[in-house]
DNA sequence: GCTTGTGCCTATGAATTCCATAGTAACATG
DNA sequence: CATGTTACTATGGAATTCATAGGCACAAGC
């Protein structure tokens, strides 16, 4: 029996396998949510994802040959590089804010809070999980939110990040 | 130097890295956008993912055990099932039409048409991509909306399935 | 000027997963 | 009783992943 691997996949009009080429990757879905949460820099991806560092800087490479990372040096001598999100990594964010809405309403119990708060800037109030706002309805847009760690979760990120710097 | 995989990743407070552990997978995207699509049955996904059977069958095993998926005998003698969503698969919509979204604008060239046009039934007019409709401004839901193929992806999906016929 | 620290990776080898191909089980149909 | 249908399982090599270790380019402190 064969299988149908003449890559028909890659060459699909279905977006959604287009998108899975690009993101359809554990690693590279965490690396963007730093982005989002506007981690910059390799080490602090690294400690608050977990993985290795060849998995980081393979990520971050296909992200950027993919177009939805840029690096930005920010600070020459000793080189160094940041890493941000262009317009089409941007762009990425209500897949991000749909992925949070289902983890959150699926795979928690109603005993553990949210991790992310987020206040509509627009409305004032909270914005619930989306894809519009629970107070005033609108669709959310990434730049009216400010996000607000729980602290629950901004110590665990803490905690990772010492965790992190301790042993290296 | 150290890694961190002490499977913090695991207990994260974080609903995407959760949501990940589940659904970060290109083939297990697959397997729901058939289901999605309304493709029951293993030959059908296997056909239209171009996966192998082994990771058909694991996937769906997981897709299981995880609350996502469930089997329906359509048939004693010979037993046959077919696999059908959850609440908690169904709920995955939201996350497969941004992926979809951001697939349609950002992982084609404008001469491409859509892969598949949504009407949306509340107001009758397209749907657009989402999240709000673009006729009539609401929120979509997937009870309200009916998708139709382009010719040319339909024409994709036939042809890849005469010729998972034709060579098994 | 020599050690220690920082930030961003690369190297290596073992473990795991993936994938192509092939084959099986349990029947129905002619 | 031979062929077809549907849903898988088996096998072995190739590719990927992971844990651990190290390297490079500099800055800062002593």
């Amino acid at each position: 029996m064969k299988t149908m691997n003449d890559n028909t996949a890659d060459q699909t009009l279905c977006p959604v396998a287009r998108a899975e080429t690009v993101v359809g990757d554990r690693w590279t879905v965490l690396i963007l949510r730093e982005l989002f949460m506007r981690m910059h820099r390799f080490e602090e991806i690294q400690a608050q994802t977990g993985a290795t560092p060849q998995m980081i800087a393979a990520r971050l490479k296909k992200l950027e040959a993919d177009g939805l990372v840029k690096r930005r040096v920010y600070n020459k001598r000793p080189l160094r590089h940041e890493y941000q999100l262009t317009k089409k990594g941007e762009a990425f964010y209500p897949v991000i804010l749909a992925l949070r809405a289902w983890g959150e309403t699926w795979c928690k119990s109603p005993r553990e809070g949210r991790a992310v708060n987020l206040t509509h800037l627009t409305c004032g109030k909270p914005a619930g999980l989306g894809p519009a706002c629970e107070s005033c309805g609108k669709p959310l847009h990434r730049e009216d939110l400010v996000a607000e760690r729980a602290p629950k979760y901004q110590r665990e990120r803490e905690a990772r990040w010492e965790a992190f710097k301790a042993n290296r």
